[in-house]
DNA sequence: TAACCGTTAATGATGTGTCAACATCCCGGT
DNA sequence: ACCGGGATGTTGACACATCATTAACGGTTA
């Protein structure tokens, strides 16, 4: 248990920045994304690929898969959505083991009303405080980043 | 509700990256953190300015300005961590309305175990894969966005 | 056919975060 | 001395995320 590759300060004060940004910048767009469409983040997430899919319709597995989320994450959260009434699930027959959820008018309107201000909010807070030439740079990095990640299991 | 404004296809790429960033390098970071110390991201927070103050001992409010949370907040996870022994509730002598917050033996024994292992986490997930230049360039971008961001009310 | 294994979802328990009351207390002006 | 507004914490309700468990189904193999 070494005190070796401790943060020197320029690596902390970036370290501190990037919490920062994630904690304020992901709490803004999720404020404004409730205020002005009465929608949560996570409702907002499920919404979009349904809202691209054919028919509003997707089995669940894809809808997962798409997000990037597990069974069970998705599985509360078409609950709460059904209870809201943006979202039904109907039976897979290809797969009895399977669900669908299809998107209701009420969901697809919620969607609809929501992405144009979503967007706005992601330019206004995001991009309009970078350069051309720092878009460039966060985006080799951040892939950079995310390539050398473990798989979930770690 | 123009379509103006929209992402184009770099500002697109540079999203997908930030959002996926936000979520599998955190999500990493946590399942390390759970798995090396038993302590979660939010009691980790929380002990880290308590192991720093004299006597382990912060007035909630200062513990909250500290990390940056709100009252209830700290409320809320100050309780949970009592029940699980890493701090202690005791009155607050100079100010009735206040409460304090100190450190346990248990508490501090624990982030004493955690730390190197989570800064060395962090350094291997995220500081290795960054050139020195591209440290200097996220550092200023990411503090002229967090300056731009409205504060918590809007 | 029967036993078995992997996939898919649902569910309950637990930890977490936000919001809206609520109670209490401090402090300044009157 | 009083009063009223701001500060401080707590609590309950709800939404969210993860985990372990359970159940149902499909396909493979004995």
């Amino acid at each position: 248990m070494t005190e070796a590759r401790w943060l020197d300060e320029r690596e902390a004060r970036l370290w501190r920045s990037y919490r920062g940004l994630r904690v304020r910048l992901d709490g803004a767009l999720w404020r404004r994304l409730v205020r002005d469409s009465g929608l949560s983040g996570p409702e907002f997430e499920l919404l979009v690929p349904l809202s691209e899919a054919p028919g509003g319709l997707l089995r669940a597995r894809d809808l997962g898969r798409l997000v990037g989320w597990e069974r069970s994450r998705i599985s509360h959260q078409v609950g709460r959505m059904e209870k809201r009434g943006l979202v039904v699930r109907e039976e897979c027959f290809e797969d009895a083991r399977g669900s669908m959820v299809r998107l209701t008018e009420a969901g697809r309107a919620a969607i609809v009303a929501a992405a144009p201000s979503h967007v706005e909010s992601v330019r206004s807070l995001f991009f309009d405080a970078l350069t051309d030439d720092e878009l460039t740079v966060l985006t080799a990095a951040f892939e950079r980043v995310l390539a050398g990640l473990p798989k979930p299991e770690d």
